[in-house]
RNA sequence: CGGGACGUGGCCCAGCUUGGUAGGGCACUUGACUGGGGGUCAAGGGGUCGCGGGUUCAAAUCCCGCCGUCCCGACCA
């Protein structure tokens, strides 16, 4: 292709309210036009990109036995009911009618569609089934952001595995991840496996592929010694052991006129956070709930949403609690609570001799025994871990790492093959229910990543793989005629080598043809001009290290060759 | 949804406080020169100043409402 015949918008200044340096580069290098918050254009140059990355991804897809299909965008809301999504979902679904008022949605995953194709599946002996799809998928995000990385209308690599039992499952799921870490080692994108929370979709098993970057929006909690990752939502530590003396026979009253929180305790009654009981009251599916954790350990939401099961919590109105406890926070316990449900974090199991509100104000218990004073509903991790603590493996100072999430894959269970109806006959002729698995990649994210992940000044840098053209060759003169013919010849040259070629033959000076160069992060540049062309020789140019030499004509292919399989990245 | 900022030719912005016929840079068109790291000169084209209302002899500027976009806090690929 030539630079004279295609769309490359390329701009002088960045525009002003990139946050992320991928959407800086990815506009001013002429990839993408914002159309409104969270949907973008994607122009050629992006689209080139896509396609390659689309390929990598399919190549592996089908590596390990995928089918590829396309299902719909917009789908009854019925099938949705069906499944039990639709309110669950809530805002973050789009929803339409057709002129006739019947009500629509636009699809933000597809397991309802997937699993309504898999009816058709009849006997145990058409299982395992791997199933995908690139496809938009629109999602009605609070708050888009960071250009590609968080958009509201997305293309979502997206495959569903059918298998008739757990250990099928397993084996599906370890095929997903094999072909996910190939596909991203593949794309340039150094992504780490970790253990992640399932989030509304249900399910078991999930981990998330994330690639470290300054842009991203989610913690990774790593162990620097062992392979221990865990999403921040999931992450657990080892917890530093506490020796309880016991205490008193029974809880004794403590007047605290004034001490509120879990600090005014500390200082002003020698009551260190760990010795505490910190009482939150949740509102869990509009049950109001005790949520019970460590005096000196933050609550994670996502914990207890995945414990309890629960669709929605939301923190409890003071007056809601004051009617409920007849006390205001700062000095809640749950001592003595039998009509609320109680649920507390594993850290204050078999705890003894601790200090917790009385649910009077101004007055506290101490000499609290868990176990003898406390009616505890359910035992569950739901305390978040801090940076430093031990590695729950092998007790290693845990670090957090920020990142962007790029792909998701987990073991869904029988949720939508229950209610879709998915049965096939197992070998003893009884209906066996299939179990489902599901995997997505975030296509038009995982190109702004690659793109925060290799850039430098200059601009974008494309590892080979993936770069709009593999070569970009250019004629530094269109006015001098040996210049001209000599950079046509070569074009066609490499482009009969196979390679993916761009010619620049604009009628600009040398300068902006090796900025833009530059810029749109082409991997190799093979420069004609008059005054090496007098020795018969081209610059050749790699876009990563810089790197320059005089090649003959004839080696042009093979210098080219050489400096692609270097910038595999 | 809560908090903050912004909206002026295609892009980046000045002008607004103190109302008086809309500016600069980049880009674009034409011509000449130029030609290995974002050229020079000359001449041009292009703007309902986000939208609606109000105040005023007069509004980009002051007031009210709405819309849009971005950034900071709760979710996702």
């Amino acid at each position: 292709m030539r630079w004279s015949q295609l769309h490359i918008p390329t701009l002088r200044e960045d525009p002003a309210d990139a946050d992320a340096a991928s959407h800086r580069l990815l506009v001013r290098a002429g990839f993408i036009r914002q159309l409104m918050a969270g949907h973008y254009s994607l122009l050629p140059l992006a689209m080139r990109v896509r396609a390659k990355v689309i390929d990598v991804i399919r190549s592996e897809m089908n590596g390990i036995g995928g089918q590829e299909m396309l299902l719909p965008s917009m789908q009854p809301a019925s099938i949705w009911i069906k499944s039990g999504r639709l309110n669950v979902m809530g805002q973050e679904m789009f929803r339409l009618k057709d002129r006739r008022g019947a009500e629509m949605v636009l699809g933000m995953t597809h397991e309802e569609i997937f699993a309504t194709i898999g009816t058709e599946l009849s006997s145990y002996r058409d299982l395992p089934q791997f199933w995908y799809q690139f496809q938009t998928k629109f999602r009605d995000e609070p708050r888009p952001k960071s250009g590609l990385l968080r958009v509201r209308e997305f293309t979502m690599k997206d495959s569903y595995s059918f298998d008739v039992d757990e250990a099928g499952l397993d084996k599906s799921f370890e095929l997903h991840r094999g072909a996910y870490e190939r596909i991203f080692a593949r794309l340039g994108i150094p992504a780490i496996p970790v253990e992640a929370s399932s989030g509304n979709m249900g399910g078991s098993d999930s981990v998330e592929f994330m690639c470290p970057a300054e842009a991203g929006e989610d913690i990774v909690v790593r162990c620097p010694d062992c392979d221990y990752a865990a999403n921040l939502q999931k992450a657990t530590s080892a917890l530093t052991p506490v020796t309880d003396q016991s205490g008193p026979a029974a809880p004794q009253r403590l007047d605290t006129p004034g001490a509120r929180t879990i600090e005014d305790l500390d200082r002003d009654y020698q009551l260190p956070g760990e010795r505490q009981i910190k009482t939150l009251v949740q509102v869990i599916d509009g049950q109001l709930t005790l949520v019970l954790v460590r005096g000196d350990h933050p609550l994670s939401d996502q914990k207890l949403i995945d414990a309890t099961g629960a669709t929605e919590i939301r923190p409890a109105h003071p007056d809601e609690i004051r009617e409920a406890l007849g006390a205001s926070p700062g000095s809640l316990g749950a001592v003595g609570v039998t009509k609320l449900p109680v649920i507390a974090d594993l850290a204050l199991q078999g705890r003894a001799n601790m200090a917790t509100g009385a649910n009077t104000d101004d007055v506290h218990l101490t000499g609290v025994d868990v176990d003898r004073d406390i009616t505890v509903g359910q035992w569950a991790d739901l305390r978040e871990v801090t940076e430093g603590e031990p590695c729950p493996r092998c007790g290693t100072p845990l670090e957090f790492v920020r990142a962007i999430e790029v792909g998701h894959i987990f073991k869904l269970g029988r949720k939508y093959t229950t209610s879709l109806g998915v049965s096939v006959l197992g070998p003893d002729g009884n209906a066996v229910t299939p179990i489902m698995g599901s995997y997505g990649i975030g296509v038009e994210r995982a190109i702004a990543v690659i793109a925060e992940v290799h850039h430098d000044d200059a601009g974008l840098a494309w590892p080979t793989q993936v770069a709009p053209a593999e070569v970009n060759v250019l004629a530094l003169s269109v006015t001098d005629e040996a210049v001209r013919t000599t950079a046509e010849d070569l074009y066609a040259t490499l482009q009969g080598a196979g390679l993916d070629v761009l010619l620049d033959d604009r009628d600009v000076r040398p300068g902006v043809k090796f900025r833009d160069s530059e810029l749109v992060g082409i991997p190799v540049r093979v420069s004609v001009g008059a005054r090496d062309l007098a020795e018969g020789v081209v610059e050749v140019t790699g876009r990563a290290d810089g790197r320059k030499d005089r090649v003959p004509l004839s080696g042009v292919t093979e210098r080219v060759r050489e400096l692609l399989a270097a910038q595999i990245r």
